[in-house]
RNA sequence: CGCGGGAUAGAGCAGUCUGGUAGCUCGUCGGGCUCAUAACCCGGAGGUCGGUGGUUCAAAUCCGCCUCCCGCAA
């Protein structure tokens, strides 16, 4: 069960290591992008080339979808960012219950947006967890785990790309040792909690430290991209740099100096990708 | 039919309302100044104004259709 780009590497990984898999779950078809054009999920899509029946629920807690997964007998559900609550009645369906991919180090960044907030919180360290699912959100007992160094510029895109890959190799190894590794439980005191992003809180306060700005953009980026905006247009921040640099926008807080960054990739609306130099050259700031 | 912005020189933009010689910043090429420079001065090259049909003496500009790009929302 999966939705998202970071799904689709668990279920590459799946299908390459020939794991027999019945079905994939994932989101029903909305519309979405402009237009109103109706999408499938990445996974659905790499599901139906790979000509793996899919099934899109609007909600796992009717009978109907306890019946429909009970029919496909799994001796194991794996999960990775499928965007629905799992009712305990599937949760011990399988006989080997239901397995999560989770972009942390569990017990840290429970949650939606582990990815981003380590990565705002200036964090040098991440992972990818296993986890035996549970009641509670990312609460259940961990199977496998590795971690990840976060360089001092990775973007929450590359960080993103690079747990995905990382996850599904973890989720291989985890099912094909599903009955011999030990379950062992997450610190509860440690957890922290990784709350869904939400387009409000990704505009760029200036008043903060130079270093949080950067962290605040770089975890953002490339989705959903921190902003700002100037002449009542919003502009897209995709990369700062702390301090003072002919290579962008400088942005200074009441020209405190520690509260000074400078922009260096930014969109316009309705505009591209492009670098504040550029910008510059048109818009004479 | 969800709302909206955009396509003009290699890059970023103005000009479109109010049709009439294609413009700005940067880059590039040549020259000059300087101990020197991402500085400064002079000069040059570079554009079928996204495509197409129409109106007009005349269209980047007005009208119709098409293609592509992007922001919001979802």
């Amino acid at each position: 069960m999966g939705t998202p780009d970071f799904a689709v590497h668990s279920l590459n990984m799946l299908i390459a290591h020939n794991h027999e898999i019945a079905a994939v779950f994932t989101q029903p078809d909305k519309p979405r992008g402009r237009g109103k054009k109706v999408t499938f999920s990445p996974v659905k899509t790499v599901a139906e080339q790979n000509n793996i029946p899919v099934e899109q629920p609007n909600t796992l807690k009717t009978q109907e979808a306890f019946e429909c997964i009970k029919g496909y007998k799994p001796d194991c559900i794996a999960v990775a960012a499928y965007g629905m609550i799992l009712p305990n009645s599937i949760l011990t369906l399988p006989k080997n219950g239901c397995i999560n991919v989770h972009a942390s180090l569990l017990p840290k960044y429970r949650g939606a947006a582990p990815i981003n907030r380590c990565i705002m919180n200036g964090e040098t360290q991440s992972g990818v967890t296993i986890m035996q699912m549970s009641d509670g959100i990312d609460t259940g007992d961990m199977l496998l785990w590795e971690s990840v160094q976060i360089g001092e510029d990775m973007t929450a895109s590359e960080l993103h790309d690079i747990l995905a890959k990382t996850g599904g190799a973890l989720l291989v190894k985890a099912l094909d040792n599903i009955e011999s590794l030990p379950r062992i439980k997450q610190d509860d005191s440690k957890a922290t909690y990784a709350a869904m992003l939400t387009k409000a809180e990704c505009e760029i306060d200036f008043n903060r430290p130079a270093r949080d700005i950067c962290n605040f953009v770089r975890g953002l980026a490339d989705h959903p991209c921190a902003y700002t905006f100037y002449e009542g247009k919003r502009i897209k921040v995709y990369k700062a740099v702390v301090g003072r640099s002919a290579d962008g926008i400088c942005m200074s807080y009441n020209g405190d100096e520690t509260k000074t960054v400078t922009l260096t990739d930014i969109q316009p609306e309705g505009g591209k990708r492009m670098k504040a130099t550029e910008f510059l050259k048109g818009y004479r700031v």
